[in-house]
DNA sequence: CTGTATCCACCTCGATACTG
DNA sequence: CAGTATCGAGGTGGATACAG
């Protein structure tokens, strides 16, 4: 019998919504830059190749487990590699690929964007913001 | 007394680096549009208004709660406007804003890196896993 | 039609401790 | 030096019920 209820439609309309955002390139892409520490990581390597610790210097907040599982991640993405050299005590560098640098333009746009009108977006929150408090 | 133990140096980078991050633009955009539901709704919203209704169908997959929440915050940062017409039944339309149209291109080269390189991502990601699997 | 309020399952992330 | 393992607090988002 193929009656449904109304709650179990929506249910199935949202597997299915979940099955196209599982697969949309856009969709995967924003899941991925918009990691807090992965524009970091991304940024600090466009200057050229650094080791683990430079890293964990340079983003001062980042603790182990994040920045690892990060750089771990965008290995697997193949946007960064990472090289080791088996000497006491092991040394790790992590590199921007080819691809990882053809992110970097993306980025620049975004960070544009973001200087030119996000003030326009935090003027307009003040105006939402008194409006809301005032009634 | 200054002194203080690596765990407090460690914790006080955070602070630091979290309120840093707070007022970076650019992180706050990414917040933004990395949202789920916002570049599906600012893009249903790009060919003109529609009501919440429309919206609601239009983006299968979102719940009540999301959708709404979702629509105030946008609201809120000056990206679309919400206008209300006090018939009866209540009529709401959603329209993009000139601020919420300039995002467009930006999304839109999202979505172009995105074809253009997430095939790129996968298969470095099927060779990641692969290595993996027969380590 | 257009929401608001509440509850809770899930998951991410940070802290901490330990290892080759 | 460069990780791995484990645990728990906190936030997010969906389901559900209710309202103007």
């Amino acid at each position: 019998m193929p009656t449904r209820t109304a709650a179990q439609l929506r249910e199935e309309a949202a597997r299915k919504y979940d099955a196209f955002l599982a697969t949309c390139p856009a969709r995967q892409l924003l899941d991925r830059i918009s990691d807090k520490w992965v524009t970091l990581i991304l940024s600090a390597l466009a200057d050229g190749p650094l080791r683990y610790s430079d890293l964990s210097r340079r983003i001062a907040g980042v603790s182990q487990k994040m920045l690892t599982q990060t750089l771990r991640s965008l290995e697997r993405d193949g946007l960064l590699s990472r090289s080791v050299t088996p000497s006491v005590p092991v040394r790790v560098d992590y590199e921007l690929t080819t691809l990882g640098e053809t992110l970097m333009p993306l980025i620049a746009s975004i960070k544009g964007w973001a200087e030119t009108h996000m003030t326009e977006v935090n003027a307009a929150r003040s105006r939402y913001d008194d409006v809301s408090a005032s009634a």
